[in-house]
RNA sequence: GCGGGUGUAGCUCAGUUGGUUAGAGCGUCAGGUUGUGAUCCUGAAAGUCGCGGGUUCGAGUCCCGUCACUCGCCCCA
């Protein structure tokens, strides 16, 4: 059977990075890497099956249903991982013993997720993984934004392109029972309040989370909360939560973050395992998902029976950050980052272009050698289309005379390179 | 799971009320130019018109089915 173009396509959901594509999920993953070492945080990678029993353990049985799930030969149920965090808890709880806590890990984790595909969402994407495992004090929280908003930074975003909103788990179950509305509601609410954005009138929503009509009018008092002090007003001084975010403000702002961080009551978040401060991040426009996520999880690890341990991470996938440096031309500078290509007209000259293109390399140049003869036409055009920074063609003259002529590409400038001397490689640029 | 859109060359797309040999631009390759790229000129290769069936003298075009891609909804990293 011949192939056919459905056959040479990626399964669905899957993603092929041809050169071009790699150099700009280079970009995004050097930034990541560069801000986690910047910040302290030792990487560390695991396997990218896992047993099913671990996933199913953390995210309950509707996620199940999104998990690469498949039985190996011994029947041993496996999946592939749709998310890093559980991993993380594996093995830490495995080590618990010889850890020096806080921990402060990252990685970057290739995670598989079995579901209907959209804009900004794949079946398998990248994601960056930051977290401090063991370290109650808020300095957590601060420390994980902080290299957030460092790795934007990196790839060339400014607080009036994206905005980091947070909220704490505790302020809105605070602001809920102050309103009256039992504990065994509130998921429902925060199910209806994470609509807000999507729909106009919470009302139905909320009638049919068992709401009667004065907790629906509270509700939407709830939703006029538009800052940290409306919220200071409606619960008090006293509030453990509000406390804990202006702190957290206050902190950010000596990371000359305030103008990317922002209070916002709608961020609610994974709604059974953060158990503190959320936050998400969006582009200024708010058209795309959120860029990341996280906030503190401090009984995860106690749930895949670890010992209690306190935890704050972020995960940061690469495809919406793709797209929105695709959007704000923020990826116009990769490139490939090649020095010289070396080419040669005949057989005979073919000694003479390894001998300059060994030199060059010795010298610490990325250097490509042609891999047969080519005419000066061919040679260069290839040169130019690749986009190499210097060309060198050697022909028979240049073997007699015993040098060659390196160009410069951009602007035709040539230097002269002796051949049979190979010690000298006049200095680049 | 639900709904919309789109499938024609490697890519982006045109293709008239159904009509004879399916086009363009870009890209690729070759030549103009046997020692020098970008511009220019000439030429070439490249198509199961997603797939299957139907209507018709005749289907890229109309109908049915199907698959794929894509955008929303749901949900979520």
């Amino acid at each position: 059977m011949s192939p056919s173009k459905q056959n040479l396509a990626a399964p669905r959901g899957m993603r092929d990075f041809y050169p071009d594509e790699m150099l700009r999920r280079s970009f995004v993953f050097d930034a990541w890497t560069r801000a986690s070492r910047r910040f302290g945080f030792e990487q560390y990678d695991a396997c990218v099956v896992e047993t099913l029993e671990l996933l199913k353990r953390k995210g309950g049985e509707e996620i199940v249903q999104q998990i690469y799930a498949f039985a190996d030969k011994s029947g041993r149920e496996l999946a592939l991982r749709p998310e890093m965090t559980p991993t993380l808890a594996r093995m830490i709880a495995a080590r618990h013993g010889e850890l020096a806590f806080p921990v402060k890990w990252f990685t970057i984790a290739q995670c598989f997720r079995y579901e209907r595909m959209t804009k900004g969402r794949r079946r398998e994407h990248y994601q960056w993984n930051l977290d401090i495992v063991g370290e109650p004090a808020l300095t957590a929280e601060v420390e994980v934004l902080a290299a957030a908003a460092d790795a934007m930074g990196m790839m060339g975003l400014t607080a009036s392109d994206v905005r980091i909103r947070v909220n704490h788990r505790a302020l809105l179950g605070e602001l809920l029972a102050r309103s009256g509305i039992p504990a065994d509601q509130h998921p429902s609410v925060f199910l209806a309040l994470d609509k807000r954005d999507k729909v106009d009138d919470l009302t139905p929503f909320l009638t049919q989370a068992g709401l009667d009509q004065s907790a629906i009018a509270s509700v939407n008092r709830l939703l006029e909360v538009e800052s940290l002090d409306d919220a200071a007003q409606l619960l008090g001084e006293d509030s453990a939560a509000v406390h804990a975010l202006n702190e957290l403000f206050e902190r950010l702002s000596r990371y000359d973050l305030s103008s990317m961080i922002q209070f916002d009551i709608s961020v609610i978040r994974g709604l059974g395992y953060y158990t503190g401060i959320v936050f998400e991040a969006y582009d200024t426009a708010r058209t795309g998902r959120a860029i990341f996520g996280g906030g503190r999880y401090d009984n995860l690890l106690t749930e895949i029976g670890g010992k209690p341990t306190t935890a704050v991470g972020l995960g940061f996938g690469d495809v919406v950050i793709a797209d929105l440096l695709e959007e704000k031309n923020l990826f116009d500078g990769c490139s490939p980052s090649r020095d010289v290509t070396v080419g040669y007209m005949t057989d005979s000259e073919r000694d003479a272009a390894v001998e300059v293109a060994c030199a060059l390399r010795k010298a610490g140049q990325s250097v490509d050698l042609a891999t047969h003869t080519e005419k000066p036409k061919q040679f260069f055009s290839r040169a130019d289309k690749k986009g190499f920074r210097e060309a060198a063609y050697i022909g028979p003259d240049d073997v007699a005379a015993g040098s060659c002529r390196l160009k410069t590409m951009a602007d035709g400038e040539e230097r002269v390179m002796p051949l049979i001397g190979k010690s000298e490689v006049s200095s680049q640029k």
